[in-house]
DNA sequence: GATGGCGCAA
DNA sequence: ATGTGTGCGCCATC
């Protein structure tokens, strides 16, 4: 049972990035309910957990719940006369409630991302969740616990429950107390804090990653430092300024504005002289001194004080004047800088944002030395012609390293290789090998790591012991795994110091606007009596080749070509991307198409308008740049990624020039044979996107489809011939294996706060006989594009 | 500079 | 108890 329980977890929606136990069984689906009838509140998450193991006992979070499991918390929170006009309540399991309709909403929000994780933010009511690693970060970047407890009592409709302010202190108290510090090129653990540090080497774990001369006990070095308090990026202006009260709120409590800007002014550091105590670790040991300190609750800080770093060398590279930053891109740096020194930690910006440019003005504010990593080649080019478009810096300062480009690191300082590169076990080239060795004794100011969710690979997190670097920011869209090791980057890393909401960067004009719709094939019956009869794993080629979605891809090819639209169809099976795209006529891009041909059929697709449409494999999800797309059509994927379909999205994010910003721009359509197991890895892989905000519309049928001359597959003949090639290609290789069944991905969603509801059936309505459901929050019902009217 | 083997990631 | 299918980066070879 335990077992059957920890595996589930792996498919659990709430990320992980923000629990402590990994091996935390998670509750059935089946528990919850039975639990929630004995009136007893099941906790899923971590901080749940350890608002019980604080408090004592189950009081701080027992609540009582209807036959739904609603949780019922009036007995223990009173509401403020003034609730109104305040923003958010706090529920006893830490899990906060915020409108987004309030005049505060902004400061409101911003605090939020801050000290709680972001769980879900459909239109009205966002949901966060205060966790261990949220506080951590908030502690990180700048906020103290009194701030805290006090912003949150203030915004709150009712009073703040005793357990969530326990465990606020609890977590934030011992935060931020003991650093991770490089110094010629060895690391230190710092503390001002003595009896932390005692505390720490109690712990035979951590006793065994100190570096000791010969092995003798050596007592904690003693030095003092001077706290220093320096200034770092200019403030802009920024849009969501402290002070603007939103017009015709009088209403709004004072307190509220006056602590934010409270807030949001600089700390200023003391400068007192202090007693530093210290030990030294054992480079190889830098992972688990991490890890374990995180268990014990006293995070290592990874700061760079890199203004007052005399011994690495300045580097002459800023931002071109040119170079302006877009508001949520200096926000988030300040979040990196906000103390006048470097913090180590994760920025997420959605695809198509501007992350690189993140990473390039973090990269000119050090001013040190720079290893910037990435997954592939062509991300290591890209991060190159970033560098020189935003800043001065030239080509004797970047050093690419990778298999194909070995710039001559003499003298370089910049420094642009890939994971594989760094991580790689196996021999070397000569000249690779000598490279190597030249950066392994460098002293890194900043490392800047692309993609950073890929991290926690056994191969890829190796980097971090091969490079020493003062401090490391990670960059990524999608902060998702479908294992459970995303949260080791809190240690890897650093905690989250920025994630935008990309409703808001939408609505800002700085992404597209998709609408985003679910499309849904019948499988012809001849196709699923196969599927049904076919038990090996070629049944996907039987669902992915339904002609019904094949002639649904052909129809909204077809539709958008003649808006002329550019799209992209995305099918991961390369056996299906080859047939619709021949079928089609189109140009398709797989992993044997060559870098040349690629990039032919790309420059066709931008600037050739006779080439609208292109099919592309999962060569597709990575680096490939395709600024001129605004339709994608998935017709199939890697099973339940939430992460290829964020990233996929992000193919078409890139903002549209001229568009209107009340419209939809860009379209984004999953194909779903229904019936199948497609159906439970569609919903799936639309969870992240639906917490983000995004309302994903169930298409039930292509009106007009029927009625479209020339579509593929019209008559049964053809439709059996296509079923013979199917089983056909199965053939070749399938050596009859039985394969168990599909792993089960109830569409109930364990704890999933989104369910498919059918719109009110109201909305069965229409005059013709076309159908469409919604999932979660539609947020733009009036501005619906022609497409989806024509379906009323 | 094209090609193939190997190992790895999601 | 683990899975395939696909693509990519590294290196070595011709």
């Amino acid at each position: 049972m335990g077992k059957k329980k920890v595996k589930k977890r792996k498919y659990e929606e709430d990320d992980s990035y923000i629990n402590v136990e990994q091996n935390y069984p998670v509750d059935d689906d089946d528990d919850d309910f039975e639990e929630s009838r004995s009136g007893v509140v099941s906790l899923p998450a971590a901080a749940g957990r350890d608002l019980d193991r604080i408090s004592g006992s189950s009081a701080g979070t027992d609540a009582i719940c209807d036959q739904f499991g609603a949780k019922d918390y009036r007995s223990q929170m009173t509401m403020k006369k003034d609730h109104a006009c305040r923003p958010l309540y706090v529920a006893p399991d830490g899990h906060i409630f915020l409108e987004s309709f309030s005049p505060v909403y902004k400061h409101a929000r911003d605090f939020l991302i801050a000290i709680s994780e972001p769980i879900c933010r459909p239109k009205f009511i966002h949901e966060f969740r205060l966790t261990p690693y949220s506080l951590y970060a908030a502690v990180s970047v700048g906020l103290d616990t009194d701030d805290i407890i006090e912003y949150l009592s203030r915004l709150s409709k009712t009073t703040i429950p005793d357990g969530i302010i326990e465990f606020i202190k609890l977590c934030t108290q011992s935060y931020g107390k003991v650093k991770l510090v490089l110094k010629h090129n060895r690391y230190y653990v710092e503390s001002t804090h003595v009896s932390v540090m005692q505390t720490l080497l109690k712990d035979g774990e951590i006793a065994k990653c100190r570096k000791t001369d010969s092995g003798v006990e050596d007592p904690l070095s003693v030095s003092t430092v001077v706290g220093e308090n320096v200034l770092q990026l200019n403030k802009g202006d920024l849009p969501d300024g402290s002070n603007s009260n939103p017009d015709g709120d009088a209403e709004v409590p004072k307190d509220i504005y006056d602590f934010y800007e409270h807030l949001d002014k600089e700390d200023d550091k003391s400068t007192e002289e202090m007693k530093v105590v210290s030990f030294e670790v054992l480079q190889e040991q830098v992972e688990t001194l991490q890890k374990r300190c995180i268990q014990m609750e006293y995070p290592l800080l990874a700061e760079y004080d890199f203004r007052n770093d005399t011994i690495n060398p300045d580097l002459k590279i800023d931002l071109k004047p040119t170079t302006v930053l877009r508001p949520y891109q200096e926000k988030s740096l300040r979040k990196m800088f906000g103390n006048g020194r470097a913090r180590s930690g994760v920025i997420v910006l959605p695809c198509g944002a501007g992350k690189t440019l993140v990473g390039v003005t973090a990269a000119c504010t050090v001013r040190k030395r720079c290893m910037v990593l990435c997954t592939s080649g062509v991300a290591v080019e890209q991060w190159r012609s970033q560098f020189k478009m935003w800043s001065t810096a030239d080509d004797s300062m970047i050093c690419r390293f990778t298999s194909d480009a070995k710039d001559r690191p003499h003298g370089c300082s910049i420094a642009i290789s890939t994971y594989s590169m760094m991580g790689h076990t196996t021999k070397r080239a000569y000249e690779s090998e000598k490279v190597m060795e030249w950066i392994r004794s460098q002293e890194w100011g900043l490392m800047i790591l692309d993609e950073v969710h890929t991290i926690p690979a056994k191969q890829f997190r190796r980097v971090l012991t091969v490079v020493q670097s003062h401090c490391k920011l990670g960059l990524t869209a999608t902060l998702v795994r479908e294992d459970d090791k995303i949260s080791d980057l809190n240690f890897l890393i650093g905690p989250k110091l920025y994630e935008a909401n990309w409703m808001e960067l939408q609505d800002g004009g700085y992404i597209a606007r998709v609408q985003c719709a679910e499309v849904w094939c019948p499988m012809t019956p001849e196709f699923y009596r196969e599927y049904l009869a076919i038990k090996s794993r070629k049944r996907m080629l039987l669902y992915v080749m339904n002609p019904n979605k094949f002639r649904a891809c052909q129809f909204l090819v077809r539709f958008h070509e003649q808006r002329n639209d550019k799209i992209v169809v995305f099918s991961d099976n390369v056996f299906a991307l080859k047939e619709y795209a021949i079928r089609m006529g189109k140009p398709y891009i797989y992993g044997p198409t060559t870098q040349g041909e690629r990039l032919q059929i790309l420059q066709n697709f931008m600037h050739n308008p006779k080439v609208n449409t292109i099919f592309i494999s999962k060569v597709g999800d990575n680096s490939i740049d395709l600024p001129a797309a605004n339709v994608l059509i998935q017709v199939s994927s890697h099973g339940g990624s939430r992460r290829q379909e964020a990233q996929r999205l992000g193919r078409i994010l890139r903002a549209k020039k001229g568009s209107l910003v009340e419209e939809y721009n860009a379209f984004f359509y999953s194909l779903v044979s229904q019936d199948t197991v497609e159906v439970a890895f569609s919903t799936k892989r639309q969870r992240f996107l639906v917490n983000q905000g995004y309302a994903f519309k169930a298409i039930t049928k292509l009106t007009g489809m029927d009625d479209e001359p020339n579509l593929a597959f019209h008559t049964k003949a053809e439709q059996h011939q296509l079923l013979q090639k199917v089983l056909a290609a199965s053939d070749i290789d399938a050596e009859e294996e039985l394969v168990p069944g599909e792993a089960n991905y109830s569409s109930r969603g364990s704890s999933s706060t989104y369910t498919k509801r059918k719109g009110a059936m109201s909305s069965l309505s229409g005059a013709d006989d076309s159908v469409y459901m919604e999932y979660s929050n539609s947020k733009h019902k009036n501005n619906i594009h022609d497409l989806f009217k024509r379906f009323r």
